[in-house]
DNA sequence: CACTCTATCGAACAACGTTCTATATTCTCG
DNA sequence: CGAGAATATAGAACGTTGTTCGATAGAGTG
């Protein structure tokens, strides 16, 4: 059923998953799913612990020397998943007795966290800065192409060049910024955006941790 | 209209902005609202502009010497405006041809990171990150009370060491790091968890810009 | 005065989450 | 073996939602 519900959302969006669309895709009823769901918050939160699972078994993979790598790579495989699935955000970590696989995440990350030796507190506020920045940038990142792009497949670029356009037909003196950026914006890719985001985190963290082992 | 509708969605949650529940506290027709918009996704990309122009006026009373200073105000300033209205982080910057404000805040953010001196493709990505941060933090802490916390008043401690429970009664060994933070989980306040991962990025960001300025 | 533009209103429609009742299948145990 | 409980499925029905549509009234214009 989580299989059928996840589908319906890659293949289509959020919008997609009703309950009418989801019990004809399993060939059943639209009640028979409330004798396993009690509601369609939880069969999200179902849905998303259920990519959670997945999420898990590839972080697992990597176990490096160096923690920041472990959580550089944990935090990667985490947004791959977030990336085209806006809706994962919402509904991760919500509800730890029916989420395990989120709660195990978190408890993944942490332990990286804890081989930098930092105090319970800066070990709490540094895992779950790491992780409310993936989700929070990955919905940001990953939202819904506004309009046609569904239909035009190379449309990405002319989207990004046409908002690029706007931005340098301001007054460069009111906004410099944006002039600036614009070639970058129009060139972007959303994964190396992310990427550099959380190296800024990484240092960061490093930093507080060399700073506590020199007993500062 | 944009301030009947955020006082809906302020007084009680997303889930009150109805159509018809608008209408009738304009005092006015459901179909009339449909003359000023032209969906609901329009009514709240409008609302949440409307948000940031609020958000705009507090946060250009700060002008300091330091840029990641100026950084951290203004990524305060915003992480109070979404605290409490999670929808909030889904409808900021969607379109930027109904969101003027929101286009306005990051060219404030960017002007900020512009001082540190870096290069294009840095200074578009650190502001972004800072954006993202604040925005996904804020939607993960502030996401609804779960249950009857509305009911009660002072349910939130007892909320908080409830779930801190169930973590002390996992198996130590496997689940070192919900342990160790289990005791900060119960007592943690939001603001502090949120001013301490911002610390992490800007941290990082000033080691970038220093390292720009010594020519790594 | 005729006509267009601006603006308002609420009935009607389709789709949705949810509840309810009826029914079939399997399990339990005297 | 067989009656009743537990498990499981199915779909009609209800209330609410976003959205569409046609009717309508005043304001401005030639």
């Amino acid at each position: 059923m989580l299989d059928g519900a996840v589908g319906l959302l890659d293949e289509d969006g959020e919008s997609a998953l009703t309950f009418r669309a989801l019990a004809a895709r399993l060939g059943g009823g639209v009640g028979s799913i409330y004798w396993y769901v009690s509601s369609k918050d939880e069969l999200l939160e179902r849905a998303a612990d259920h990519v959670m699972d997945q999420v898990l078994f590839e972080s697992e993979r990597f176990h490096g020397d160096d923690p920041i790598d472990d959580l550089r790579q944990t935090a990667m495989v985490l947004y791959g998943a977030v990336e085209h699935r806006p809706w994962l955000g919402s509904y991760f970590m919500r509800n730890s007795s029916s989420q395990p696989n989120s709660l195990r995440y978190y408890e993944r990350v942490g332990q990286s966290v804890l081989r930098l030796g930092l105090g319970p507190r800066e070990t709490f506020h540094a895992a779950s800065a790491i992780i409310g920045y993936v989700i929070g940038i990955a919905a940001d990142l990953g939202q819904q192409p506004t309009e046609e792009m569904l239909r035009g497949e190379v449309k990405r670029d002319e989207y990004l060049e046409q908002a690029a356009d706007a931005w340098r037909a301001l007054d460069p003196e009111e906004w410099p910024f944006l002039h600036t950026i614009a070639d970058e914006f129009a060139t972007h890719d959303d994964t190396d955006q992310f990427t550099s985001g959380l190296d800024l985190m990484l240092d960061g963290l490093r930093l507080q941790a060399e700073r506590r082992a020199r007993g500062e």
